[in-house]
Parts: C-alpha cells; structure tokens; sequence
RNA sequence: GCGCUCAUAGCUCAACCGGAUAGAGCAACGGCCUUCUAAGCCGUAGGUUGCAGGUUCAAGUCCUGCUGGGCGCGCCA
C-alpha cells in the first residue's frame, strides 16, 4: 500500500517535471507515513512541503498540481489535501484487506525480508567473564543482543552469535584464588581470605565439585577437579569451565544460544597479539615513555594516548581487544555489532582508534556498538541488590525462576537500550493487565480459543469463503487492526536496521491493543457464513503477526491462558 | 574537571531518518460479563516534552548553552 503510493507520488512528480512545474534536478525524497489522526485518512505524504522550496511555489499550490498528476489507482478512494499542504490518501477497504491474504499464504515468513542479502553479520554479546553466575546486566545484553539477531536474520542475514570471555586475567587469577581458599576450609569472613576474593555463596560449590573429583563439560573442554589444594593452575582450570557451565545452563534457560565462544588466551597462543603490536609498532603509531608502550590513539579520535605494553612488558586489555576486532575482520564480517553494558563505553573510541592505526582498511565507524544502560531491580517499590548465590547482586537466574523466561526477556528487551530500565518484579510477575506481556500472549490465546470454538460449533473456517469475502470487513476497528497489520515488514525492517529490538515490543503492544478492541466491538461468531468467515480471517492473520512478533522478542505465544 | 548518555502526564514508558491536536498502560473517577477467554473493552480527568536560546514552512525530535540523574575517565578487565 506505503509502496503504491510512493509509486504514483513519484510518477506524478516526474509529470511535474516534465510541464516545468518542477526544477529537473529536484530530488524526489518521496516519505509516506501512516498518519497518526484518521481523518488524515490512511496514509500521507509532505512532498509537497518539502518541494515548494526547490519548486518556489506555495505547498498548497504544489499539492494540487501533485495530487492532478496522481495516476488513477483502484487501491485509493480518496485524496484530500490539508493543513499547510499535505497529502492525504484515503485506501479503498478491498486495498487493505489485501493484507490478509498475503499474511495467511506468507504464514512464519509473513515479515521476513532479503534486504541482508545474506550477507554476514557478527553480534557479540553477554561475554562475561567466568567468574560468577550471569547478572541482571548481562541478561539485558543477552536478551537485546538476541532479539537484535533474530531481527537481523529475518532480514535476510547470515548471523554469528558471539561470545567472548577472559580465561586467563587478573580476575580469574582471583577466582582461582578464592575457590583455593574454600577448597582449603577458609571462609569469606575468615581474615586470610584473599583480598579482592569472590565472596558468593556459589564458590564454594565450585571448591566443594572440585574435592569430590567432579569432571565438568563447558565449550569444548572438559575438566576434572581433584583434591590437591595447592594446584592453583588446575583449581582455575577447573573453576573456569565450572562457571561457563554455570553461565550456559543461564543462557540456556533464557532460550539463548551462541554460534561460537572465542578465547581471549587464544589471541595469545596463535600470536595474534604479537602480531597485532608489531603491525602497530611497524606503522609508527607507538612510542615509548616512562617505560611503556604506548599508543598514538589521539590520531584517531581519542582524546588521549593509551598504554598498550606496561613498564612490567604484560600488555593491557585493549590491545588483545584490537587484536580480537582484527581477527573478526579477517574473518570476513563486513558488519559486527557489539552488545555491551554503558560501562564499556570508553572502549569504543579505543578499539575503533587501534584498529584505524593498524591501516589494514578498516572503516572508521567499524565496529557498530549497542550499549546498554544499567538494570536497577525493585520489589514492593524498593531496590533488590542481593541474591543468596552470587551475593553482591542479582542473578539472571534469579529473575528467570521467580518471573519465568517470557516475562524477564520481555522487560529486558522492550525499552530503549540507551535508557536506564527499572525491573519491576512485582509488575513482571502480575497476571494482570499491569502487564504487557500477558496482554500480548492474551491476544493471541483470544484468536486461539476463537479457532477452537469455531471448530467445536462446526463452523470451522472456511479459506476459501472467507478469502472471497473481505470486503465485509468494513468496521472502523477491523480496517484499522488491518492497516496495523500491513506495516509488520516495516516495523521488523527498521527495528533491524536501526538496531532497536524495542520497537518490536512497542508494535506488538499496539497490535495487541488493536486487536482487542476489535474483539470487543466485532463478534466473529456470527450466524452469516462470509461475514463469519471473513473475520476469523482476519483473527488468523493476527494471530499470525502476533507469533512472529513474539518468536522475534524469543517470547512464547500460548495457545491458551 | 573532562567525555559518553539520558530527561516526555503523579508512576512506567511510546511517538516511525522533523510533520498536522505529543500517545498508551498503571494509579484516580464512571460504565460494560444470560453472547466468541473481563489477563479484556469503553469513557472522564491528567502536559509550558528539565530550563534558555537558535535553525526550519514545521522541533519532543536537529544545533548551542545551562540544570539534574546514570556511567566512564589506572601501566584494572
């Protein structure tokens, strides 16, 4: 419908060009929104407002001289111009209920676009180090970071799901370090606890499957614990694969799965860190001072050198992040994303700075980063910050086993990545209409059990009577639930585009708002054959966009509640 | 102090690369179940879009400054 008329504004615009109403250079940037009031009608365009400038014409007049050259079309009833010049297009009811067969023949694919091209995609998320069970944050990264590939595939990508975690920094030396004191009897109260150890509760369980000679598969690996307190290599061996464990069956639970878990040890051990300094030593984008290496960021956009090797020859995080970005160029992805908390923020210009100094053809913007604001949770109105298994914060599993999968994905994905999110557990857990997530489910259990009852009266539906007869879907609600319909590929194209799954959210809720005002205004289960027919074709349709929108969100769509 | 980011109804949030009278839900008030799931619907009320300028035919949206919150500013990751 949107793609007709900007196919009639732009022959007419050419019209116009050719009787010299308009400058021959004049661009067309033809834009057709859905209008917000409906007196506006269906849709509306502002060419003529953008073009009075170029045209040196008053908007209105211009408007008129658009909408004379507009080609005749069956699918618009009626064009109006209003306010200070825009146009406004009135469909004809068979145009729009055109949607609903072209939803009921596309069925799971209804949505799906090849604008990518298959072309391959990158998105790292989570990436937490394997030092304590997932928290809150990462759950917001993981479900955004999914809800952004699922986008993305639908779209016609090719998607890896990355994860990329530190086995072998200062952190998990830490770890090691704690999990050895638990394994030697010691608690977090005792005074040779060590200094900067993790206190959860879950490091003794780690100390306690290392004793009892527990082997553990994670990733690739598989560890064995053994009793010997003072193997420190094999305590951190053990304890590392015993968290990603941990953080998997997280994921797991939260319907999350990566294509590949990257190392950062193995940018060690295949030399990619070395030859990542080399390349920047060798293009004279280093020097040296007070016995470091440094870095000439400030050449690419950072507001000050950094240090790349210590006085004591280690390197820093940054470099094995440029060698890590290095590596996923020549693996070829043309696009990465990178899903991180805010926190992160100041590794941006970082990494984007190392990999311009390398000069191996990189563009400047490359990589795209989504970054997530913080995740406060609150019950009864105030701030949750434990939790009995980690301790200092609350676990993504927690909120999964108290709310369920559903609900926690929904909240984690429906706002704004870059706004602070609130994690209402009381709200997430209310069966009621509080509750965006039921209400979406709700609608799609409603068309559900119409289905059942149309069976059970036998009056199941009829494809073929209710396809013959749209046109009786002349209510102001179904027509408006139909033009709803209509813009779903739109919705999932720019969500993916502009890498904000929460538009997904919104559009669904709006759907589902649609749809339940029809229900309450329009009974389905009427005695007349095509009209009967007609709307439980239109129920199934919705249905439809509502389990895609769902499986987009990585949120269940229920038959019955 | 510097950088990034956010600020919209009492609360939680929308507003589609600037577009017409800024929309939902919750909370408040008033209605709708002998009819397809009331986890629903309809209605009333609620706003100087943090403040001050600027650009534009048109600004919640773009620019500048300010105020306030979050995050970051280590040879930690």
């Amino acid at each position: 419908m949107k793609d007709t008329i900007i196919e009639l504004l732009d022959a007419a615009g050419t019209q116009l060009k050719q009787q010299g109403i308009l400058p021959q250079d004049t661009p067309l940037a033809i834009k057709v929104e859905p209008t917000k009031d409906k007196a506006h009608g269906d849709y509306a365009s502002n060419l003529a407002l953008t073009l009075a400038k170029p045209a040196g014409r008053k908007p209105r007049e211009l408007a008129e001289a658009l909408v004379a050259a507009l080609p005749e079309n069956g699918a618009i009833r009626q064009v109006d111009i209003a306010g200070p010049g825009f146009i406004n297009f009135f469909a004809a009811t068979d145009a729009v209920a055109q949607v609903v067969p072209s939803i009921l023949d596309a069925g799971d694919t209804y949505g799906r676009s090849l604008s990518g091209q298959g072309q391959q995609v990158q998105v790292e998320f989570v990436s937490a180090n394997p030092t304590g069970p997932l928290h809150v944050g990462h759950g917001r990264g993981a479900a955004i970071g999914d809800c952004l590939c699922r986008l993305l595939e639908a779209t016609g990508f090719d998607v890896t799901r990355e994860f990329y975690y530190n086995d072998a920094g200062a952190q998990i030396q830490n770890l090691a370090l704690s999990v050895q004191a638990r394994v030697q009897g010691l608690t977090p109260e005792a005074a040779e606890w060590p200094e900067n150890g993790y206190r959860g509760a879950y490091i003794a369980d780690v100390a306690k499957a290392y004793l009892a000679g527990e082997t553990i598969t994670a990733d690739d690996r598989e560890v064995t614990g053994k009793s010997d307190a003072k193997d420190l290599d094999a305590i951190q061996d053990f304890a590392v694969a015993y968290l990603r464990r941990e953080q998997d069956l997280d994921l797991k639970a939260f319907g999350v799965a990566f294509d590949v878990y990257f190392l950062e040890s193995s940018l060690y051990n295949d030399g990619k860190v070395d030859a990542t300094v080399k390349a920047l030593v060798d293009g004279g984008h280093t020097y040296e001072e007070d016995g470091a290496t440094w870095l000439r960021t400030t050449d690419f956009g950072d507001d000050k050198d950094r240090v790349m090797r210590k006085k004591d020859g280690g390197y820093t995080y940054f470099l094995p992040d440029v060698a890590y970005h290095l590596d996923k160029w020549q693996r070829g992805f043309t696009t990465v994303i990178n899903e991180q908390g805010a926190d992160h923020h100041s590794t941006v210009t970082r990494v984007r700075a190392g990999l311009q100094a390398l000069e191996t053809g990189i563009p400047q913007g490359w990589p795209d980063y989504v970054l997530h604001q913080m995740v406060l949770v609150t019950r009864s109105g105030v701030e949750v910050k434990l939790s009995k298994r980690a301790g200092s914060y609350v676990t993504l599993r927690d909120l999964i086993d108290e709310v369920g999968r559903d609900a926690t994905r929904f909240f984690l994905a429906a706002r704004r990545a870059d706004s602070q999110l609130t994690f209402d557990i009381d709200l997430a857990r209310s069966q009621s209409n509080d509750n965006p997530v039921y209400y979406i489910q709700y609608a799609h259990a409603r068309v559900c059990s119409m289905m059942r009852r149309a069976e059970s009266d036998a009056k199941a539906f009829d494809h073929a009577l209710g396809m013959q007869h749209l046109s009786r879907l002349d209510t102001e609600q179904e027509k408006d639930l139909m033009n709803r319909l209509a813009r779903y590929p739109e919705v999932v194209e720019r969500a993916a585009q502009t890498r904000e799954p929460q538009q997904v959210a919104q559009y669904l809720m709006d759907l589902a708002s649609d749809f339940h005002t029809c229900y309450n205004a329009v009974k389905v289960m009427v005695d007349d054959d095509e009209l009967r027919n007609a709307r439980l074709a239109l129920g199934l349709a919705t249905r439809q966009v509502l389990r895609n929108g769902l499986d987009l969100m990585g949120v269940s769509a229920p038959e019955e509640m």
